[in-house]
DNA sequence: ATAGATTGCGTGCATCATGCAAGTATGTAT
DNA sequence: ATACATACTTGCATGATGCACGCAATCTAT
């Protein structure tokens, strides 16, 4: 019980050595727009993804400008853009998942399939449960707990 | 097998809503010290939380003066300095990995004994994993693997 | 219909962590 | 003694981010 953070900042240190910090904004971008099928909003999107919209905005632009996402007027509104991903975002989607997955698949070598499994489950579980807890004390993304006195 | 890259950013996404990025590098070195005993030479710092060496001198810098760590030049080399932990050091890791802790236990909130004590030690493996994996492919920090045309 | 509020987005500006390159002081080896 | 290596420090650039603000489109109440 006592392991857990060590083991949290162990995980996120080890994946910090291959994602990169833009990689994973531009990732969390692609992949919330493929988890909403269609068009969405440039402010939904920045929602999604936890970010300022004017953020969002230049994180569009670039992703646009790269060819990863589509932005289309919307038709309804006037002021707003609809994005969506092209084939080339969902490409790079991909093979971030490839990437990924075959990393875990490096890391749990040796595993047995029930160990995954079970892993997979309580993990799950664990996800869920964190999600609330953050949702339930509402982090809307400018409240600091611990960062008031720490620079 | 195929949920773990959801599950790990929205863990990553989750804990992202409480540490700040200058928290992690701040408990990152903090936890470095408590875990070497003793005093630590600053490039020995810089390498075990992964930073460059000058940015490990300016963090040193502000938590020496926040009062969380002493600053004793090296009696061997005159060129060396050698950080430790304070009292107050001390006590804000242990504030961190209360809050750590505290939520936590709120995630798994109604998980019963065995399940904790399988999920803790699957994922000690899992770090474990990682990290090797990690290892191997020598990530030396400056190494993108995905991030050559994404802006 | 028209004024005022709201919404969706883009820009300017500041901040902050970070890396790299250059500088300084010290140590080491030939 | 001279050349090279080491341990930091500092200057500078970069990249992501948030906030305040502006602008245009839309909505709402009168």
């Amino acid at each position: 019980m006592h392991a857990f953070m060590r083991i949290g900042r162990r995980m996120k240190a080890a994946a910090g050595q291959h994602n990169q910090p833009i990689d994973h904004s531009v990732i969390a971008a692609l992949h919330a727009l493929r988890c909403s099928s269609g068009a969405v909003r440039l402010s939904e999107l920045a929602t999604l993804i936890g970010l300022d919209a004017s953020t969002a905005s230049r994180l569009v632009r670039t992703l646009e400008s790269d060819g990863l996402v589509d932005r289309t007027p919307d038709p309804d509104d006037r002021r707003a853009s609809r994005v969506e991903l092209t084939e080339a975002g969902i490409a790079r989607l991909d093979e971030f998942s490839r990437h990924r997955q075959e990393l875990l698949t490096a890391a749990m070598h040796g595993w047995n399939t029930s160990d995954i499994e079970t892993f997979a489950t309580l993990m799950g579980r664990f996800a869920d449960g964190v999600n609330q807890v953050a949702d339930e004390r509402g982090n809307p993304r400018g409240t600091n707990t611990s960062d008031k006195e720490n620079r």
